[in-house]
DNA sequence: GTCTATAGAGTGATAGAC
DNA sequence: GTCTATCACTCTATAGAC
């Protein structure tokens, strides 16, 4: 939308950030202008240069936030059961990912286009979410409640399966995310599950 | 490599294929440029235009050649028991996958910079592939040999964990690629098993 | 089949007016 | 805080020489 001149009230911001996480989402942040970005909000593209530096630090704001909204969210609790711990995981990070499907996808794309100091900062960050599962699936292992033959690849095994749900999960579609939540929580339980 | 002028004996077209392979599974399509394209292989970057219309047309036979190779690859035998076709499609899916990381990571990464039409045909070999995994997991179901609660949903999660492999395997790792396929092995058997 | 040269458009980022 | 104008490049793709 054409704007008029002049200043907005210190709303800019947010919407250079909004329009930036939903076009990168959709194109790509390489193949994504500054012009585009400028345009989606309705200024100039000098105005952006008034909210951060260059381009990469926007992509990396982006990204940093997710982050460290998503470690913020999870409040694992080790004093209940490691089976309980497991759903409440499971649970927590299909309908977090599902309400931010934008940000999801350029977590996980765009990761190498961050400069290396950059991207060190966001893998750290990943780091410490996968460890919450990680420590639910020792825990589990130590009371014998799950058995798995490496908690490691258990986790990357089953984040990559959840975070799956973003690619292709559709409101519209023919089931609801509490069904898909129910699946994927039988689906996980089964598979850390002792051989009967 | 500088190169001198004249021909080379048709060897070209495959060495750009291969250094665009590389060059968009690392830094991505829309951030690789031809003359990066050409100046891997050691050619001006006319050349290029010899074995190719365009930059999109690359990317698509790139994506395409690679799904056709794993469809002719993967042999499903319906005469089998379900069991033993959900066990050689994982091992199989694996071990294709690691071969080709960076074939697998294009193909995954690079959809949304295919034109419409060529997204399309794209998405269309996918779903083939899908569905051989679909249809063992059907048999499995009526023959009461699985467990699950939506063949479609637990297709999606299977292909998502096991291609998420190819995203953190690397050889010189704590665990071999045989030791991975068995773990997964392990994990997708029991994520489908009748619950005791 | 590959080269050089170039058209024509687009890029990220900055300077200075208001 | 936003604008306009611009710098200095880079981009894809093509034409025509060899």
């Amino acid at each position: 939308m054409a704007r008029t001149i002049g200043s907005h009230s210190g709303k800019t911001g947010p919407r250079v950030r909004d329009a930036a996480m939903h076009l990168f989402a959709q194109r790509g942040f390489a193949a994504v202008s500054m012009r585009q970005i400028a345009s989606e909000v309705g200024v100039q593209v000098g105005a952006l240069y008034n909210y951060f530096p260059d381009k990469q630090t926007l992509l990396f704001e982006l990204m940093r936030d997710h982050m460290l909204e998503l470690l913020s969210a999870i409040h694992d609790k080790p004093e209940t059961t490691p089976s309980s711990r497991l759903e409440v995981f499971v649970r927590f990070h299909i309908t977090f990912h599902h309400k931010r499907p934008d940000a999801v996808f350029i977590a996980y794309m765009e990761l190498r286009n961050l400069s290396p100091q950059n991207f060190e900062e966001i893998e750290a960050l990943r780091r410490r979410y996968e460890t919450v599962l990680e420590d639910i699936l020792r825990a589990g292992l130590e009371a014998n409640e799950f058995q798995v033959a490496d908690t490691k690849i258990t986790t990357l095994a089953i984040i990559a399966m959840l975070t799956g749900v973003s690619s292709w999960f559709r409101s519209k579609g023919r089931l609801s995310i509490a069904d898909i939540k129910n699946q994927y929580w039988e689906m996980v339980q089964k598979s850390v599950c002792p051989k009967y």
